[in-house]
RNA sequence: GCCGCAGUAGCUCAGGGGUAGAGCAACGCAUUCGUAAUGCGUGGGUCGGGGGUUCAAAUCCCUCCUGCGGCACCA
């Protein structure tokens, strides 16, 4: 009988038969590790602990509590609940049922819906199976084997998914107990150590392979831990993430509404376009020299659509606009921009325009309308009316590069200022198979696009930003980068964008002169860095859970007054903070301090500045910052010059630290 | 757009065929108080819109709109 040799995590080699099964290995070593063994790892690669050890490897045996099983928990979860159902509701077929982030789902193809209270049943059910504590064990089936069960079954979704599988490829099939499933696996070796840390979280509507020709299917979404103080942990950091939900702050901050009437549309109140005006500012002062500002037409001609490639590319997506007037002749049909890009290829070719002018950097903080599909509007995250920080770059085929490095240190520069200061990903997504242009162009664009990439890994120092390929996933007119950051609480967020296009300048006839008084049609790079102005706000609204940074803080100061005989004294206070440029409020109520300090601090006001009868005789203030327990003592002008430059915009900060230095 | 759920006072929510409710907010009065809710009182609604069933509809049925959770979409 020939022999093998297995590595372990502790680097221990160890000469075995062949065909040795995970379980005698866990045997061989330890009792205890095999009573905790619940699966392998062989050569990177998780297994069935029953599955036979063929060759050298390096060898890990897994317990219930390795992070390694968390996966194989969940998996086995959907197993369990996808029995559960079927016990539940005879005739319900199973379809599939992944492992996702946090936990896993299973779709459903079922006539009658689910009803809200039917997830607590299929718990039950679910515990019910747990209890039983059947093992999982392994088949391997033929085809016609395989088809023939699910057809009597009556499992129509499972013989597609067969026949889906490439000869040549085990089909496994997975018991527990009676139940089974057409499985790639790997599975725990029994149900009993699931455990009790799941939970079913929703249901939803899904499509068959996901696609939504398809038939529509029901899915169950459930979490699953390791241990119960996980899953306590799990639901907790789920309500802190909605306690964040920057339509619950909009509320409670005044900041914007949403009503009936305008569907996608927002109602920006004071304090909200205050906040929007601060990131419109910093934006401005950030292209300041770079890029010339322009602004054009709200409502264009069908026609300059129809050349752009929109109206037949986007049609669906787009508002369209003629004359409410019921006995006008003017017939003409415009339509509300979706894009800035049209309007500003007419203003560069309005004029001839020379090499010497290139790169020319056009910027506009253009509102576009976009009809949006009815289910995917969502606050201010998704929307059907919304500001871009758009900007048109029109250049030659050698500024390419350069220029696209730029705009990398503009977007990843700016994301740093707004305080997104941890992981960020940049990804270049390849040409989509609905594409415009020859295959060389986009051979070209891709290529100096991969080599921009490479450096701006290379210029990741500090190992933040990642660097990734989407392929497919370009724009039909170029391939694009996509900056993605990272949020406080670790979700992830597209926002930035920088895209190439040799497609948009062609169809417009748009040129310039080049050196040697040629026609030359410009590359033109169409580039965003918060993308949606609305949607950057939500972003930052949710990051911070409303406690801004006082330079976007819509109310950077509240006086409170402790007593009347204070009224004038924090009117002088008032003046002085707007005197200083600060965006300050009075609160001169008859009432208790306590409830100012708590009203002001549920609108996250920063600072609330308090005085009493002490502070006026003393020309003081006590400064309260939102969320502190404690107070600050200060004169008048120290608190006041304290905050003035504290609200100073990062931008403005490192000019004035500049100015400092100059001598 | 698709599947499911929901829409009652400014906000959060109860009421499920028989005269529309609570807390907070608002308004009025009293209270001048030291860092997250002072007390008492008063007003407030075509129960999302339209249609139907019924002697009678917030409540049952149909339809449309909007929102929520996913799916699909996202130039």
């Amino acid at each position: 009988m020939s022999e093998i040799t297995l590595t372990f995590p502790d680097g221990a080699k160890r000469s075995v038969r062949k065909g040795i099964t995970g379980k005698e290995l866990a045997e061989s070593i330890a009792k205890s590790l095999a009573k905790r063994a619940v699966a392998m790892v062989v050569d990177g690669r998780l297994a069935d602990l029953a599955d036979p050890i063929t060759a050298d490897a390096a060898v890990k045996i897994v317990s219930r509590t390795d992070p390694e099983a968390l996966e194989l928990i969940r998996h086995d979860a959907a197993h369990v609940m996808a029995e559960a159902v079927q016990a539940l509701w005879p005739g319900t077929q199973v379809t599939i049922g992944p492992v996702i982030e946090n936990g896993f789902f299973y779709d459903f193809a079922k006539a009658e819906p689910f009803h809200p209270d039917d997830l607590a049943k299929i718990e039950a059910k679910m515990h019910e199976i747990i209890a039983r504590n059947a093992p999982f064990t392994k088949e391997f089936w033929s085809r016609e084997q395989a088809k023939d069960f699910f057809r009597k079954k009556g499992e129509l979704f499972k013989i597609e998914l067969v026949d889906a599988i490439p000869e040549g490829e085990d089909l496994k099939i997975y018991k527990q107990g009676e139940w089974l499933d057409l499985c790639r696996g790997p599975h725990m070796t029994s149900t009993g150590h699931i455990g009790k840390a799941f939970k079913l979280t929703k249901f939803a509507g899904s499509y068959w392979r996901g696609d939504h020709n398809n038939a529509q299917l029901q899915r169950i979404y459930g979490t699953a831990w390791a241990t119960e103080q996980e899953l306590t942990a799990y639901l907790r950091q789920i309500e802190e993430a909605e306690k964040r939900d920057h339509r619950k702050l909009g509320r409670e901050m005044d900041l914007f509404h949403f009503q009936e009437e305008g569907p996608g549309t927002v109602f920006w109140h004071a304090n909200g376009w205050t906040i929007f005006q601060e990131i419109v500012g910093y934006m401005r002062r950030r292209l300041k020299g770079d890029y010339r500002e322009v602004n054009a037409p709200q409502l264009l001609d069908k026609s300059l659509w129809e050349t752009s490639g929109h109206w037949g590319w986007f049609r669906e997506n787009m508002f369209m606009a003629q004359s409410a007037g019921e006995d006008t002749e003017d017939e003409r049909v415009f339509a509300i921009k979706p894009m800035n890009c049209p309007g500003h290829i007419q203003i560069f070719k309005h004029g001839l325009r020379s090499y010497r002018e290139l790169p020319l950097r056009m910027s506009e903080f253009g509102i576009v309308h976009r009809y949006e599909p009815s289910g995917a509007l969502h606050g201010l995250m998704r929307v059907r009316a919304f500001t871009q920080d758009d900007a048109h770059v029109f250049c030659t085929p050698e500024q390419m590069a350069e220029e696209c490095l730029k705009i990398n240190d503009l977007i990843l520069s700016t994301y740093a200022d707004f305080g997104f200061d941890g992981e960020m990903t940049v990804k270049l997504s390849t040409r989509p198979e609905q594409r415009v242009g020859s295959d060389e162009a986009w051979d070209h664009a891709e290529r100096i696009m991969s080599d921009v990439l490479k450096q701006i890994e290379a210029r990741s120092h500090n190992q933040k930003i990642r660097t990734a390929i989407n392929p497919g996933e370009g724009a039909f007119y170029g391939p694009k980068f996509e900056y993605v950051l990272r949020d406080a609480i670790g979700r992830d967020w597209q926002c930035g964008t920088t895209q190439v296009d040799f497609n948009l300048p062609e169809r417009f006839d748009a040129f310039y002169i080049a050196a040697d008084g040629s026609k030359t049609t410009p590359v033109m790079i169409h580039r965003a860095i918060c993308g949606s102005m609305e949607r950057f706000l939500g972003i930052l609204l949710e990051n911070y859970a409303g406690h801004l940074p006082l330079w976007l803080a819509p109310v950077q100061a509240v006086v409170c007054t402790i007593v009347s005989d204070a009224d004038a004294y924090a009117g002088t206070v008032l003046a002085a903070l707007q005197q200083a440029g600060l965006r300050a409020q009075i609160d001169l109520r008859n009432e208790k301090i306590n409830l100012k300090v708590r009203e002001h601090s549920l609108t996250k006001t920063p600072v609330i500045l308090v005085v009493g009868k002490r502070e006026a005789e003393e020309g003081k203030v006590s400064m309260r910052r939102l969320g502190g327990q404690d107070q600050r003592v200060m004169p008048l002008a120290e608190a006041v010059a304290a905050l003035a430059e504290e609200a100073l915009p990062p931008d403005l900060k490192r000019a004035g630290a500049r100015a400092r230095l100059a001598p």
